[in-house]
DNA sequence: ATAAAACCTCAAGTAAACTTGAGGTAAAGC
DNA sequence: GCTTTACCTCAAGTTTACTTGAGGTTTTAT
């Protein structure tokens, strides 16, 4: 089996996977991504670094923060290059957290009208008033608003 | 009608709205919310900062920036308290926004584990390679992944 | 009447996720 | 061979959303 020798310049890896040179190195340095120098000091990525930089920003998109996209990576074999079953493993986990967001985002649309709307500022049920948020980014806890609001 | 005259301390305000002191002072910085000063230059808040505060932090909880809020905020009446139907507009506002969140999440939820777990990466019509963002905080535009990955 | 708690302002610090710039080297095109 | 383009490193700057601290005043409780 001929192993493919195809590597990429910073710049090639940038083009193709839409992020700037300058993101690449941050991410490199942040341990997200790896590369091989060459003779001359530059560095020179396998192919699959795009898939990472693709998860990294589907990842984001979902509200994954990079140190926790660490986390996840450092889950992934480091001594060969992550194959399928390791990459489904990575994207049945986060499937959850998108799950539990997308929950969270729903109840928060389906009460939104109704509690930013009435008068009633005391709710006991809410999620914009009673977040139990394994979602809330850096929550601040639980808020206690009583009687006081009489618009 | 007696009108209500109940004030708050920026304190009072802090505990009940579960928000510190100094973010209440950013946020008044920020022009999200009010205040009058007491004779001894202490802030006085009005019942409804406590509604302000809380539409604040849901809006948020949407992933909602403070400058948005602020253009939402905006929309409001300025020369009286905002009623019922003022923040029912909205709410009807945002709970577009929470609808396309929600969708572009599900949709990401569902190719999840198909996208990152096949070895295609050159796909088409994937939401983590192909981001038709509305919802991407700052895109970084669509990307352009070609067939060199073959892990 | 005093001491403690709450408040005030303004400047500076923090964290995340990058970007920009300076000063210099390597590779590519003609 | 020379010039332009791409890279390199390292430091510093940017934005968002706050927090912390210093130095000083006002309220509140006893």
């Amino acid at each position: 089996m001929t192993k493919s020798t195809k590597v990429f310049s910073v710049g090639e890896v940038a083009k193709r996977s839409g992020v700037a040179v300058s993101t690449l190195h941050f991410y490199e340095e942040k341990g997200l991504i790896h590369s091989r120098r060459n003779t001359g000091n530059q560095r020179r990525y396998q192919p699959d670094v795009l898939r990472r930089v693709s998860v990294i920003k589907a990842a984001q998109k979902m509200g994954v923060s990079l140190s926790e996209i660490e986390q996840a990576f450092a889950t992934l074999p480091n001594k060969r290059t992550p194959d399928k079953d390791d990459w489904a493993t990575l994207a049945k986990y986060w499937r959850v957290l998108l799950n539990q967001k997308i929950d969270y985002l729903t109840s928060l649309r389906d009460s939104l009208t109704g509690c930013i709307g009435c008068g009633c500022l005391s709710m006991k049920h809410c999620p914009i008033y009673n977040p139990d948020d394994m979602l809330a980014e850096k929550g601040t806890g639980p808020v206690l608003l009583d009687q006081a609001q009489e618009d």
